[in-house]
RNA sequence: GUCCCCAUCGUCUAGUCAGGCCCAGGACACCGGCCUUUCAAGCCGGCGACACGGGUUCAAAUCCCGUUGGGGACGCCA
């Protein structure tokens, strides 16, 4: 066994604890823990070992619900062992990472009530926690993979590689894909470097043969070796994949346990073997079943809303939130609903995670918040909430330069005013007859720019302009046939304040759920009609990104 | 298409590893009733599931195999 901290492993698995000498695991797919990894005992000496987990989040849109989610089973498993919670912030998409991502995703985590021992706010020993500010760190260990004959420079092209893939699918590809890079000597591939010529470094994997992997909830999981990627470690940019910063970091960081989404059990092979190319000792794995969307596909923006933001503009309690999240895929021994944090982490248990994938399921989380709202606010609390939630200084004063030409009596705020404060409007499709426009055309419209705004990475009025305009021309409506509908989706009036700045502050997320609010009064779009639309769309969008 | 994961009411789940206590329990939603100046809340009740087919066993929601269904992965994204 691995001298390390394998021993502490689940160690509320049951078996473990009440059987001193671990028996043989059942052949079943949840077998033990004992059965996962190499020979683990529990002995005393390594109870004493801490248990390191993190939470590790892409800064590249807004914060996901099921960041929170996973940094809450990796929290209450930290805590419940009397161990470390770690926030590592995984920026190594030099495209796509904002600085502003980042400040929202630790906003929002300590918005619900979630803290972390390291992190890049709070620093800790095992820093940086920014992995853009590592990279030195995972050049060298890909040089020294490299050196060591376990990873090759891939000067495949872009173009290639993407001709390279076609092929590969046409032909109905059985195996991941081969790089013809693979077989050049140290020397030829020198000679290449030395040309100039741009590379990336990709990981060598066997062709042949079985990776065994032991997931902490299923047990074993065979995959076959010619399923894994020549993973890329390395980009021509310098800066690392998730691959190897991911297994980097969380060596050097201690961590003892990753628990992670379901999503990544299909590169666990690759991970695994970069940790014996380091000859590192694996942290245990456990993979945790994907949030979905009520048809059962995984929680996307497009289909649910999955925006932390939302659920705060819509005035929902971070800890109703973060309570429904443990509810998700886990349950207290008892059964009971509502509890909060402190509680879950004391009743956690591994042994009560289920793995379908639970629908999240926003009228159970409603109901949970008002039994929150009832039951635990005194009205003097409640009274406070209230204020802080309607009156943030910041979001008031944003909608003053609306309100002030339309204002005679203050009271008049409210009328003008009061939809800033709502949630979802109940829009009906009499409300969205449109004078000219049929209600497909209305449907269309909605949907259509809804696309757009997503596709649209700045939610600043100008950009929404910019988004709305144009597909006013692209559909060939007048702008202002085109733009009635959308006041009635986002102030649920014919006329309100300036639609642009309107939705600016209203937020994305607001905004794009009264919008789809608009489109589901109007019949919603079929999911034919969808996959057509789409391909309209994405052939348009195209068309113009051209021009 | 290939590989992997999963499978109890529409949804979240208990029960599954240690088969009998389960003709399956709780919660959301829905329906009905009570309470009530209204609406909620609260209380009471109703509807509603072990995907299917084979095994193993005295006994299977629970163990095994297959089928079906759902999901994920197949990126110089994470």
């Amino acid at each position: 066994m691995r001298s390390g901290h394998g021993g502490i492993l689940l160690p509320e698995r049951r078996r473990w604890l009440h059987h001193g000498a671990p028996s043989r695991p059942p052949p079943c797919v949840r077998s033990r823990p004992a059965g996962r990894i190499s020979a683990p005992r529990p002995s005393p000496r390594r109870l004493t070992l801490t248990v390191r987990t993190r939470v590790a989040p892409s800064p590249t849109g807004d914060p996901h619900v099921g960041t929170a989610y996973v940094a809450l089973f990796n929290y209450c498993f930290a805590r419940k062992h009397g161990g470390q919670f770690i926030l590592r912030i995984e920026d190594t998409d030099q495209v796509r990472s904002s600085a502003e991502s980042e400040a929202a995703i630790l906003n929002a985590l300590r918005w619900v009530g979630l803290t972390w021992d390291e992190g890049p706010d709070v620093g800790g020993a095992s820093g940086p926690y920014r992995q853009s500010e590592r990279t030195a760190l995972y050049q060298a260990h890909a040089q020294e993979l490299l050196d060591a004959g376990h990873a090759f420079r891939c000067f495949l092209t872009e173009e290639e590689l993407a001709a390279l893939r076609a092929e590969h699918q046409a032909t109905g590809r059985r195996t991941a894909l081969d790089s013809p890079y693979a077989a050049l000597t140290r020397a030829e591939s020198d000679a290449l470097v030395a040309e100039g010529r741009p590379f990336v470094i990709r990981m060598r994997v066997p062709r042949e043969g079985t990776c065994t992997i032991q997931d902490g909830l299923r047990g074993t999981i065979e995959i076959p070796w010619d399923q894994v990627d020549l993973q890329v470690l390395l980009k021509s940019d310098g800066f690392p994949t998730y691959h190897l910063a991911n297994v980097v970091d969380d060596h050097h960081m201690g961590i003892t346990h990753v628990m992670r989404g379901e999503e990544w059990i299909s590169s666990a092979p690759k991970h695994q073997l970069l940790y014996q190319y380091f000859g590192w000792e694996m942290p245990a794995l456990i993979h945790l079943p994907l949030l979905r969307n009520p048809d059962k596909s995984k929680l996307s923006k497009r289909k649910n809303p999955t925006s932390i933001l939302y659920y705060e503009r819509m005035g929902f309690l971070p800890e109703a939130l973060l309570n429904y999240l443990g509810r998700m895929a886990w349950s207290m021994p008892d059964e009971s609903e509502k509890f909060d944090l402190a509680t879950m982490v004391e009743h956690f248990d591994l042994d009560r995670i289920s793995l379908g994938g639970p629908v999240f399921d926003v009228d159970k989380l409603s109901w949970l918040n008002g039994k929150w709202i009832r039951e635990d606010l005194s009205d003097e609390a409640l009274a406070a909430r209230i204020g802080e939630w309607a009156f943030q200084p910041d979001r008031v004063r944003a909608l003053i330069p609306l309100l002030r030409p339309r204002l005679d009596r203050l009271s008049d705020a409210v009328g003008i005013g009061g939809f800033f404060f709502q949630g979802l409007l109940d829009v009906t499709a009499e409300q969205l007859a449109h004078k000219v426009l049929t209600p497909d055309q209305v449907r269309q419209a909605l949907t259509w720019t809804s696309w757009a705004l997503d596709a649209e990475r700045a939610w600043e009025r100008p950009a929404i302009e910019a988004v709305l305009r144009g597909m006013s021309a692209r559909l060939e409506l007048k702008l202002r046939d085109f733009l009635a509908p959308f006041f009635i989706a986002i102030a649920g009036r014919p006329s309100a304040t300036p639609l642009f700045e309107t939705m600016a502050i209203l937020g994305r997320d607001l905004t794009r759920a009264r919008l789809r609010q608009a489109v589901d009064a109007l019949g919603g779009v079929s999911g034919k009609e969808e996959k057509r639309w789409r391909k309209e769309f994405d052939a348009g969008a195209e068309a113009a990104a051209e021009e």
